[in-house]
DNA sequence: ATAGGGTTAG
């Protein structure tokens, strides 16, 4: 069971993506739904009392507690420096109590400079610091730093625990090393005085998970019932989770009645994983019940639960819907957050309203320090999508003032800005830019700046980068290849494309769609339209049926090599199938028509495709 | 006192 588990551990490791896998766009539904459920929603919130236990519970806890409570990175450097004053000085205990709250607002950096004061200050760690410490180091992908925590622990004589390890499996799991994750595993259980817990094993659990290996995650969930660590409820809502965001949500709510029957209750994470999951599939009227079902549990939606309706409204272009629900947020005493608001900028951009978008940005700066790293590349995004990439360029320097750091995805938001308006050079020049400050490329970055390349006539360079992202083991996937190969083909390398084409199972990879539309497309334009139809067939055959944009791909290409009969034909074919002759097919059929030269007995038909 | 599930951008 170990070897097994260890394999699965180990080849979740191969890409170097760290973050989830890409998942598909959801599609988009009738406005009829909405409706549907916009009225049992409103049934819902005014059937509701509003927030009954909130303001009880803070009451009851508060006083309690006999450290003060820390909500800001300023708070925690105040409080820190009046304990170092204080003679005499605390223990390391209250020093590490505020080094954990600031690891719990995720401000990581903040926690190693403390914890450097410390140092400074002649009070050494405990076991509880170092944890906490390599902990920060994980979530700033910094393993090595954590690694060499753990050899602090040994320099100063203390042991490191199930803590130290189960936050290490994580720090790898999250850059995606998965090999060393299982190493370390091997080696706890191994050791005999440190066995994996429940929480070890959820981390491997949401491991599997990040890499979308449901079926590895529901395994180890399986070899956990069986063991004594039995699985828990974040066991459970972190597989519910990721199945809901896969869309699998039947699968997420057998696992979610299977966990009651276990007598495992649901909290608010769970339905909000499972109202996310049948949002995604337009399902209003399920998302109202899961809603009306938590509340009857007392179970209350929390501003996240809001967040995920206002986030699925706003990718399927309801933005009105969204802003409604945020008003019925207000209503009920919960507070819309960056994220809510952020989701509406994105809104309103994906519609082009971009004084909108820029409207809640200013809301949020009116608001004081609202806006994030997303809230910026949302925008920026906005922007570039409407080709504005010099507004988008100021934001971007605004953030950094800011003492915001622009991250992977705000850096290719905007090289494919500048890629899609053809200022590839600034491209390239950004691209150095976003290394130097270290922030890596990913798979997305080199498509990006491949495809600018590619369509920029620059095919030396993209085959040079190319290059580059094989040498540096990046997980290449099929959407490369196809940039690569379109680049070849428009470069009328037909021969290249054609050895890259032919090579791509012995890279483990098979060609969709676009693949065998971009050499369909390839081999038109080389005129060798027979070759071209071969390959029709033979995608069939293999399983990869031809779309609307393939046929139409392949009816232009006989009408470019004059084969207006052979075109005829297919165009038949292709409204067998449903799909039908699209503007630019459409165009040429046109002009044919409008030819004298064409074969009159040819014309009935041409006249027929229309 | 320390680690682990749910929301946003390419």
């Amino acid at each position: 069971m170990l070897k097994m588990m260890m394999r699965n551990i180990a080849a979740s490791s191969s890409s170097y993506c760290t973050s989830r896998r890409w998942r598909g766009m959801p599609c988009l539904h009738s406005n009829s739904t909405v409706v549907v459920f916009a009225n049992d929603y409103f049934a819902f919130l005014h059937s509701q009392p509003s927030k009954p236990i909130k303001s009880t519970r803070t009451q009851l806890e508060q006083p309690v507690r006999n450290s003060l409570k820390i909500t800001t990175v300023e708070d925690a450097f105040n409080v820190f420096d009046r304990m170092l004053q204080m003679r005499p000085r605390p223990s390391v205990v209250r020093f590490t109590q505020i080094l954990g709250q600031v690891s719990k607002l995720k401000h990581y950096s903040a926690v190693i400079s403390l914890y450097n004061q410390m140092g400074a200050s002649g009070i050494g760690p405990d076991v509880y610091t170092l944890n906490i410490l390599i902990n920060c180091y994980c979530h700033l992908n910094q393993m090595g730093f954590s690694l060499s925590v753990l050899g602090k622990f040994f320099k100063v004589g203390l042991e490191p625990n199930v803590f130290t390890f189960t936050t290490l499996i994580n720090g790898f799991l999250l850059e995606n090393r998965g090999a060393e994750a299982a190493t370390l595993l091997h080696k706890m259980m191994r050791g005999g005085n440190c066995q994996p817990d429940v929480v070890t094993f959820n981390t491997i659990i949401r491991g599997f998970c990040m890499k979308g290996n449901n079926s590895a995650a529901i395994q180890l969930l399986r070899k956990m019932e069986e063991g004594p660590c039995k699985p828990n409820l974040v066991a459970y809502n972190t597989i519910i989770d990721s199945l809901c965001k896969d869309t699998l949500v039947d699968n997420a709510l057998n696992l979610f009645s299977e966990m009651m029957c276990k007598g495992i209750a649901p909290n608010a994470i769970t339905y909000t994983s499972l109202i996310h999951g049948v949002c995604k599939l337009g399902e209003w009227k399920e998302a109202a019940r899961l809603l009306n079902e938590m509340v009857s549990k007392n179970i209350f939606p929390d501003v996240r639960t809001f967040n995920v309706l206002v986030d699925t409204l706003c990718k399927e272009g309801m933005v009105g819907e969204a802003e409604g629900v945020v008003e019925m947020m207000i209503e009920r005493d919960i507070e819309p957050n960056t994220v809510t608001y952020n989701s509406l900028m994105d809104g309103y951009c994906l519609r082009g309203e971009i004084g909108k978008a820029q409207k809640v940005f200013e809301l949020m700066l009116s608001k004081g320090s609202m806006v994030n790293v997303v809230s910026y590349s949302t925008l920026i995004n906005g922007y570039c999508k409407r080709k504005r990439i010099d507004e988008a360029m100021m934001l971007f320097l605004d953030m950094s003032h800011k003492g915001l750091v622009p991250n992977t995805i705000t850096y290719n938001t905007l090289l494919d800005g500048f890629c899609k308006v053809g200022r590839v050079q600034n491209a390239q020049k950004l691209f150095s830019e976003m290394q130097a400050c270290g922030q890596l490329p990913d798979v997305q970055t080199y498509s990006i700046l491949l495809d600018g390349l590619c369509k920029n006539r620059q095919l030396s360079r993209a085959m040079q980068l190319f290059g580059e992202m094989e040498a540096k083991k990046l997980d290449i996937n099929i959407v490369i290849y196809n940039i690569l190969i379109e680049g070849l083909c428009i470069a009328g390398k037909l021969e290249s494309a054609r050895d890259l084409f032919c090579g791509l199972s012995s890279k483990g990879l098979r060609p969709d769609v676009r693949t065998y539309t971009i050499m369909i497309n390839g081999l038109c334009i080389a005129g060798l339209t027979s070759e071209a139809e071969n390959l029709l067939v033979e995608m069939e055959v293999k399983g990869c049926s031809p779309n609307g944009y393939t046929y139409n791909t392949i009816i232009r290409g006989f009408i470019h090599n004059k084969q207006t009969s052979r075109a005829m034909v297919l165009i038949q074919t292709m409204k067998e199938k449903g799909f039908s002759a699209d503007a630019s097919t459409t165009e040429l059929i046109v002009n044919l028509l409008l030819q004298d030269e064409v074969d009159p007995a040819l014309l009935p038909l041409i006249k027929g495709s229309l």
